[in-house]
RNA sequence: CGGGGAGUGGCGCAGCUUGGUAGCGCAUCUGGUUUGGGACCAGAGGGUCGCAGGUUCAAAUCCUGUCUCCCCGACCA
């Protein structure tokens, strides 16, 4: 049995669901899996560019059947977006998890009550979508949940022997943009993994921030995006302490100006001990310049040498505040200390746009004939493209190495249907899955078939096992 | 929210100035020829021209209002 093994914690790598490996491990030695066929799959891709789009990530991602706008700036995600849109949520979750963040849940509807003990229902203006029940109670759907979560730790919390607590969610939010675009970039509702941590005193809550901050650059290295922590206003959530996460993209929405040697710094890895002192880590990351448009200090950019300076363009995909007891002090979360008495809790906010982020990564990876995702979060790991269905041999060979795959937990797509070759290449290029397998009466009478790697173009003939055997083997190497 | 643009079969567009039978490409369906980089021939189906008023014998076309979407800016994960 071969199965793909995160080198670094030993858990197979992709794709293996809990059941997958029930079955591999007890089960019978003959599996079989369902083929997902390209025929029965939903998959409406377009050969013309809508004409509303107008950046390459949102035209891609309409063209490759990702999503379908609804309205403006909100959008239903169609199977292929949904699979990526998981792929970035799960993760996101594991890498909370292993920073040692907890998992919840809190609705989308929230009552406007909440809003109004911290003083932000009016404050926060009309990107507040403000509706009314049957009873003419007001409610909202939620832009953000400090309030909420604020309110269930003040709640349960009363002693010093309840922090740190450090609780995340991962939830569609609604903030009602004067003008949304970008797509699923700048959309009204979007997917968020929001994190608040609740801390006795400030020194605490750094280290929850520097948490945070660490596992960020672990969660965007497995996207195999390099994002940059850069100094940032804190804005509506208020606060004295905050980084965005930016990865840099021609099409960002904002200026940022950065030292060069910031961009080479590796990810701290997913040994790193979040029990331990990250400042380190931490300060490695914001000792050299960087900074959004916004806070911007011409004079501290000047003190870069010339050939370190980098001005680009970047598109925020996380952001950690921390911000002190603004919301503890009014909500009355407060916890008592036999020293320090009846005290607010020091508290941030963590947040990750993981809708936003499915549209970043295509920005980040594309080229003429469409998208190429990253292994770690492709829809699925491997294209295999039937060049005559209905030909016993061919139809055989597809079957047979799309097992295997499953077998060894990748998760292949099988193109089965009768569009004609140049369709299908272009297809499987549009969509942009890492591998296509490309299996045709002519290369199995010489017994091979085709190998392609999506990125780099590049095809090699193999036989149909050690088409297979390259294919995992690509895919055990993706895995940082 | 300021400024600009656009709504016509599923998608991309023409027609509007100068009112008179709604058109093209792609896609779809049928038949045939093709068959390894988004084929070809022949035929077919599919549109209350965003919506509501108005002018007129007659409105996709002119007038008024309204809704929606897109772009630039201000604002934001």
């Amino acid at each position: 049995m071969c199965v793909p093994v995160c080198p670094v914690d030993n858990r197979p790598a992709s794709g293996l669901s809990v059941w997958a490996r029930y079955w591999t491990e007890t089960g019978p030695k003959l599996r079989v899996y369902y083929i997902m066929r390209l025929s029965r799959f939903f998959l409406p891709t377009l050969k013309e560019t809508p004409a509303d789009a107008k950046i390459v990530s949102h035209q891609l991602m309409l063209r490759a059947g990702m999503v379908r706008q609804e309205s403006a700036g909100i959008y239903s995600w169609l199977p292929l977006g949904f699979r990526v849109l998981k792929k970035v949520e799960q993760i996101v979750r594991e890498e909370q998890d292993r920073a040692g963040a907890v998992e919840m849940l809190m609705p989308t509807i929230q009552p406007a009550e909440l809003w109004r003990e911290s003083g932000r229902y009016d404050a926060y203006g009309d990107e507040m979508l403000r509706i009314r029940d049957r009873h003419d109670r007001e409610m909202l759907y939620g832009p953000t949940n400090e309030e909420m979560l604020t309110s269930i730790f003040a709640n349960f919390c009363r002693s010093y022997k309840e922090v740190p607590k450090l609780l995340y969610h991962i939830q569609w939010k609604f903030r009602d943009e004067t003008r949304p675009r970008f797509g699923v970039m700048r959309g009204r509702e979007f997917l968020m993994k929001d994190a608040y941590s609740f801390d006795l005193t400030k020194e605490d809550a750094i280290k929850s921030y520097n948490r945070m901050f660490v596992a960020y650059l672990n969660t965007f290295a497995r996207m195999g995006l390099k994002a940059f922590p850069m100094k940032a206003e804190t804005g509506p959530i208020g606060g004295d302490l905050s980084h965005e996460f930016i990865i840099l993209a021609e099409n960002g929405e904002s200026e940022v100006f950065c030292h060069r040697d910031l961009l080479d710094l590796p990810a701290p890895g997913l040994d790193v001990d979040f029990d331990g002192d990250l400042q380190e880590i931490v300060n490695e990351r914001t000792a050299l310049y960087a900074a959004t448009e916004d806070v911007h200090d011409e004079a501290a950019f000047a003190a870069v040498p010339d050939d370190k300076k980098v001005s680009a363009r970047g598109i925020e995909v996380g952001q950690v505040f921390y911000f002190g007891t603004k919301y503890s002090e009014p909500m009355k979360a407060r916890v008592t200390h036999p020293d320090m008495g009846e005290v607010p809790v020091h508290m941030g906010s963590y947040g990750i746009g993981v809708s936003r982020i499915v549209g970043g990564l295509i920005e980040a990876f594309n080229d003429d004939a469409g998208i190429i995702w990253p292994r770690s979060v492709a829809p699925f790991d491997v294209g295999i493209l039937n060049m005559r269905p209905g030909d016993e041999p061919t139809d055989q060979a597809c079957e047979t190495i799309y097992q295997q795959l499953k077998k060894a937990g990748l998760d292949p797509l099988y193109d089965d249907t009768k569009d004609r070759a140049g369709a299908k290449f272009s297809k499987m290029d549009l969509i942009g899955l890492p591998d296509q397998i490309i299996v045709g009466p002519r290369g199995l009478k010489e017994g091979t078939v085709e190998v392609k790697d999506r990125a780099s173009g590049e095809r090699q003939d193999l036989s149909p096992q050690d088409a297979v055997a390259e294919i995992i083997k690509r895919h055990q190497q993706e895995i940082i």
